[in-house]
DNA sequence: GCCCTGTTTAGACATTGTCTAAACTTAGAC
DNA sequence: GTCTAAGTTTAGACAATGTCTAAACAGGGC
C-alpha cells in the first residue's frame, strides 16, 4: 500500500500544505509529463486561488527533494516525471507525447568504459511512432 | 576536401546571403553546441548588423534543411550541432558542456523489439564528469 | 532601368520562468 | 488561547528566449 501523500512529503523532507497536496495529487499520479503551466492549469480547476508563483516553486522544491524528475527532451518543453527510477523515454513524434521506457526492455552496454567521461546516469531517448493496432 | 559553404547551403535547397554565410560559417563548424543567442552573440562579433530575428530564421531554416540538428538535452537548453549523424551525447554536470560521443563506442540492444512502438532514431544521453588527467 | 521574389530588419509580442516584498499561515513556546 | 518566529503563498514586476509583422532592402531576369 502507497504512504499517504503527507507521508510522502515529509518523508523527504518537505513540510505539506495545502497548496503543495493539490500539486503532489496531480503530478505525483500522472503519467502525462506534463509542464509547469499544464501542472498550474490542471491544479487550478480544484483549487482556482493557486497562483503561478507557487507551482513553480513547489515543482522545483519537489525536483529539488527528489521526488520529481525535470526532463528536457524535445525542443523547449521542460516537463515533469514522477517516475525517478533509472527508466528510458520514447517520444511520439506525431503527437509530442512522451512515454516511459522500463530500464531492462533495452540493453546498453560498454557505457562505463568510455575514456575519460566519468558516466554517473544514462538514458536512451528514442523518437518514433506508436504502432497503431496489435503490430509486432 | 570539404565543398565550400556556398556549396553546401545550395546543395541543401537554401539560397546563399551573407548573412547566413556568416551563421553557416560559424555554427557549422564549432563543437561548441551553442545556443541561438551564443550564435548570434559569435555572428555579430565580425557582422555587427545582423539581426536577432535572422539568425533564428536561418537556424531554423538549417534545422528544417537538415545541415544542423537542434538538441533539448539539458533543461531549458535548445542548442545547436552540426554534426547530423547519429551520435551519442555526454553532458558534463560540472560545466554544463555537451560533448559527442561517436556511435560506436556504445552497444545499444533490443530497441526495434519493443512492442507497440515503432522507432525511428535513438541515442544514449550520459550524464557525468569528465574525468581530470589519464585515470582509465 | 523596373519588377518580382526572396531576405533582412527593428521592434512588438508571446511564452516560460525567476524574483521580490508583503501578506498570510503554521508550529511550538508560553 | 495568545504570541512569535519561521516558513509559505501571493501578485506582479522582471528576465530570457523565441516568434511574428510590416516595411525596407537586395538581386536576378527582362
Amino acid at each position: 500500500m502507497r504512504p499517504s501523500l503527507p507521508e510522502i512529503l515529509r518523508s523527504h523532507g518537505i513540510q505539506p500544505s495545502a497548496q503543495r497536496l493539490a500539486v503532489a495529487a496531480y503530478v505525483l499520479d500522472t503519467e502525462a509529463h506534463p509542464s509547469a503551466e499544464q501542472v498550474w492549469a490542471r491544479v487550478r480547476e480544484r483549487f482556482p486561488m493557486i497562483s503561478r508563483a507557487t507551482v513553480y516553486n513547489t515543482l522545483n522544491l519537489f525536483v529539488e527533494k527528489g521526488i520529481l524528475r525535470q526532463l528536457a527532451l524535445s525542443e523547449g518543453n521542460v516537463v515533469f516525471d514522477p517516475n525517478v527510477e533509472p527508466h528510458h523515454h520514447f517520444i511520439d513524434e506525431a503527437t509530442g507525447a512522451i512515454h516511459d521506457v522500463p530500464w531492462d526492455s533495452v540493453d546498453v552496454r560498454r557505457v562505463g568504459d568510455l575514456k575519460g567521461l566519468d558516466v554517473r546516469e544514462y538514458q536512451v531517448v528514442m523518437r518514433g511512432r506508436k504502432r497503431t493496432r496489435g503490430e509486432r
